[in-house]
DNA sequence: GTCCGTGCAAAGGATTTGCATAATC
DNA sequence: GATTATGCAAATCCTTTGCACGGAC
């Protein structure tokens, strides 16, 4: 069971559906999630939560500063908690695995470009997509597939 | 009338809502567009195109590498002419207006950042969203609101 | 004349919403 | 006990698709 102390600060009201969705989050190793999967994992757990209430949920929850939304792909969005720390991300285009990563050079050249075009930035999204190495086996060497599959 | 031999040498036969589409993205000052505002846009010409037509053609366009597709925000597709040079955006929040631009450093940093990770880029989306200056009378520099708006 | 393209209406898929019931504080 | 949350089903919104007709070559 998580904190129920994380969705009061958020001025959430402490039910099942939120605290399941919460736990998901900190407890899994997976970081990137959609509402379906969420769905999902919380049936498998035995946790019957409608899938309505699981994207009212992510909605608060994004709204409420706990998790952030993003949309790698063109068909769904997914959520991941937000621990503070702005990153931007590489999705491999083979397995979709992500990974995050931050660069200062980039970030200090993005506000640079701002400034001189008479902005000032209130929010970016930076999305590399690649293909992974492959090793000498012609194995990707990150989601571990043949390459040619 | 803009040239046939474009969507000849695409491969696409010449038909009448194609070569109204393209003269849009060609002859417009406007470079992004949405699927929507072509369909109007065609209206307004007194060129009847049925929504359904604008949606396959643009998807031809960008299969044919004429256009390319960008998703600014959550519900819609842009699409702008492709003329083979890469570029990034800005995009204001205020007005939606979307500036364009190429930064070296990045465009290298994001290479480097792939490799390390064991990637190849294959492609990238950087879009930054940004709050315009405003002049002495509070009024956007960029969009010509109010502030106040 | 054949084949491809178009228009219209219906279908799709992710996400949202209305409403009656159920849970929180 | 009053208010807010949930579940389910229906509704939305953008986009795609099926089918019969019309146009390109």
């Amino acid at each position: 069971m998580p904190d129920q102390s994380d969705l009061k600060k958020a001025g959430l009201k402490v039910t099942t559906p939120r605290l399941k969705i919460l736990e998901i989050f900190e407890n899994q190793a997976q970081r990137h999630w959609r509402a379906e999967e969420i769905f999902q994992q919380l049936k498998t757990s035995g946790d019957d939560v409608g899938l309505a209430t699981v994207y009212r949920v992510l909605t608060q929850f994004e709204a409420a500063g706990l998790i952030t939304k993003h949309r790698f792909d063109e068909d769904h969005s997914v959520y991941e908690l937000d621990r503070g720390e702005h990153h931007d991300h590489l999705v491999c285009v083979r397995c979709n695995q992500v990974e995050e990563f931050v660069d200062p050079v980039i970030e200090a050249h993005q506000a640079d470009i701002a400034r001189k075009l008479g902005f000032t930035v209130t929010e970016h999204s930076l999305t590399i997509y690649g293909m992974p190495d492959v090793d000498k086996q012609g194995v990707c060497s990150r989601c571990q597939r043949k390459v040619s599959d």
